[in-house]
DNA sequence: TCTAAAATCACCCGAAAGGATGACGACATC
DNA sequence: GATGTCGTCATCCTTTCGGGTGATTTTAGA
């Protein structure tokens, strides 16, 4: 996590230079500096809040793992179907908290890029994730892997 | 995360301090853009890395001892659902029986093959089929394309 | 503080899947 | 007979997946 910081650091550095380089190049002859400062504002504010996003992530991925919950299933279950997951199986599979999101999102049908992107991790990453899974449920494909985890009641 | 706060203040500071450094030492020219740039960097770096924590920080952390505990659910059958496939859709959308009878199978997980095998047509066939559904659902994948059919009522 | 588990990422390779296009025969309908 | 739909199969090409291996970093827990 640190090292996000240094890439910032490297980052902001590199566009210090980029832009100083070009400042005595173009910029500075229109005496724009408003909008020199804007573009800095508007990058630095997305990478900033891609930062932010990115540290939190993990905190809020934190051991959520084991709480199961002493739920009594009403004899009519509700039309709704909250759908408590079963978290024993879970256990029982070894599958980690990261390995089933994963998995729902291939549920949803997204690509492992699509996934990799919302989650901000790499491509290597959620394949990792999937063939782990995968195997943990002996699946050979994702849809194999989505109907199993559809048995198990690890999706809804 | 406190932790990685205080290290993004000390690296935008020493970024400040040497860019003030070399201001004075070799830059001293009177416009100080790159000063006014860095600072409206890290000023809107950290209002990011604020936003960013700000949106994301819903919940926290709940731990909680585990309690595995099987509980006795009421014998309620589950109500096998016997699943009206939704003709209608399936109408407006325009697809045909061989279609989803291979949407079918590409839920359960099989592959290609497996579906060719199956049903004794050819891999080229199945995979006709599943070009077909998938244009008629929107999808670009078979888990897309699953999804999809669950979500309209074609698949159980 | 040390250790084990989890998460992250990379690279390679082969297999599977997907897109585009064309073709052919069966069958129904007009 | 012409037309249209459906099912069948093919080829070429690109993208995506999955398996395998190894590595580093982060986190949790003892």
């Amino acid at each position: 996590m640190r090292r996000h910081v240094l890439i910032f650091g490297l980052v902001g550095g590199v566009l210090v230079a980029s832009l100083q380089y070009t400042e005595y190049r173009f910029v500075v002859i229109e005496h724009s500096v408003e909008l020199y400062g804007a573009l800095i504002a508007i990058l630095f504010a997305a990478f900033g809040i891609w930062l932010g996003l990115r540290i939190t992530r993990r905190r809020e991925t934190i051991r959520e793992t084991v709480v199961v919950k002493e739920v009594l299933v009403p004899a009519v279950p509700p039309t709704p179907e909250p759908f408590s997951p079963n978290t024993a199986r879970q256990q029982t599979l070894g599958i980690t908290a990261r390995e089933l999101e994963i998995l729902t999102l291939v549920a949803r049908g997204l690509s492992n890029r699509e996934i990799a992107a919302q989650i901000f991790v790499s491509e290597n990453t959620v394949k990792t994730h999937c063939a782990r899974v995968f195997d943990k449920l002996g699946a050979a494909r994702r849809t194999q892997a989505v109907q199993r985890g559809k048995e198990l009641g690890l999706l809804p």
